[in-house]
DNA sequence: AAGGATGGCAACCGCTCTGCA
DNA sequence: TTGCAGAGCGGTTGCCATCCT
């Protein structure tokens, strides 16, 4: 292909190799600005805009290309994006090697997944897939304490000691990630923000991350902000017993948003209702943390939310790092 | 095996912002 | 103060690979 835009000297369409290392060049030499020089010199045929733009989503250091998002940045993004709205760049500076444009193309695509879902589940097809995608869910995840990875305990991990349990939360992820949780995940995101998140801007800024990152596809550590992020915990409605029973009245499209807004906890053991909302992110320290330094089962507080839970779920989680220690 | 649906991604477009003369 | 050019941003489009029927 020889680009689909040839007409009046400039070109447009998809990169060469050669054109690429000719932006390299001059990026070595001038710095990343002067895209339009670029032109005007002769050097490309390309607009300074297109330079550009090329520079910073594919061929800028640090990258993280060709890496989905992990599940940490899927939850930075969500948060994100409920409190600035769509304001990608500002949301990808919060991510260690990811563009704009990756957000936006992670944030579309969710968006048109959730829509689709909402669609389907207003007039339920009885579909092999259809069918598939309610449970997909458990079907990948049997025999597994940590359901749906959508749904699993959050994790505070670094990158080395991502270990097992990760790579499957991350290829569970993706089978799982069209079931009608992930839909309620999705939705019930905006309640999720803790107001704590306002400050959360200018700490970041401030700590910085870790820019020397010359592996892109691991698992991107950031020294501080994402342990500085509430704990959202909008994946707890995995743990509930009545999970199947979300999943079947999700076929009743008018009960979507009633279990938004609370849960009948009665798999909890005590019949009440429990809300999906802001006391769900409790600080990190109602975790008890064991002599290796996992964090331990939540202190178990009569009638707390976490009565109920299998106690070997808490063993996946890491202990985040404590602000104090820097 | 073929065709449609879907997801992921790269790139373009139009608008706004910013710095400078 | 104004106009211009460059840079940045968000929305949109189109292509391609994969999955599903």
């Amino acid at each position: 292909m020889e680009g689909y835009g040839d007409h009046v000297g400039i070109r447009k369409g998809p990169w060469k190799a050669e054109e690429d290392e000719v932006l390299l060049n001059h990026v070595k030499r001038y710095g990343p600005r002067d895209w339009s020089s670029i032109r005007s010199n002769g050097l490309l045929q390309r607009t300074g805009k297109s330079c550009r733009l090329r520079w910073v989503n594919k061929l800028r250091p640090n990258l993280k290309n060709g890496c989905k998002f992990s599940l940490e940045e899927e939850r930075v993004v969500i948060e994100l994006q409920a409190q600035f709205g769509n304001k990608w760049a500002k949301i990808a500076t919060y991510l260690p090697g990811r563009t704009d444009n990756d957000v936006k193309n992670f944030w579309s695509s969710r968006q048109k997944r959730l829509a689709r879902i909402l669609q389907t589940s207003e007039t339920p097809p009885k579909s092999q897939k259809y069918k598939r995608q309610l449970q997909s869910c458990h079907g990948c995840c049997q025999g597994s304490n940590i359901s749906c990875p959508a749904l699993e305990a959050p994790k505070f991990m670094s990158s080395s000691s991502e270990g097992e349990s990760s790579s499957r939360a991350q290829s569970c992820s993706s089978s799982c990630i069209d079931n009608t949780t992930e839909m309620i995940r999705m939705v019930a995101i905006p309640d999720l923000v803790s107001p704590k998140l306002h400050n959360f801007n200018t700490d970041l800024i401030h700590h910085g991350f870790s820019p020397a990152d010359n592996n892109p596809c691991i698992e991107f550590q950031p020294q501080t902000p994402l342990s500085e992020i509430p704990q959202l915990q909008p994946h707890l409605t995995i743990f509930l017993p009545e999970t199947q029973e979300l999943m079947d009245r999700v076929e009743d499209p008018s009960s979507i948003f009633d279990m938004f807004g609370t849960l009948d906890s009665s798999g909890l053991g005590n019949g009440t209702k429990v809300s999906i909302g802001p006391q769900l992110f409790e600080p990190v320290g109602s975790f008890r943390n064991d002599a290796n330094g996992k964090i331990g089962n939540p202190i178990n507080t009569k009638g707390s939310f976490f009565d109920g839970f299998p106690t070997d779920v808490f063993d996946h989680i890491e202990p985040p790092p404590s602000p104090l220690k820097r």
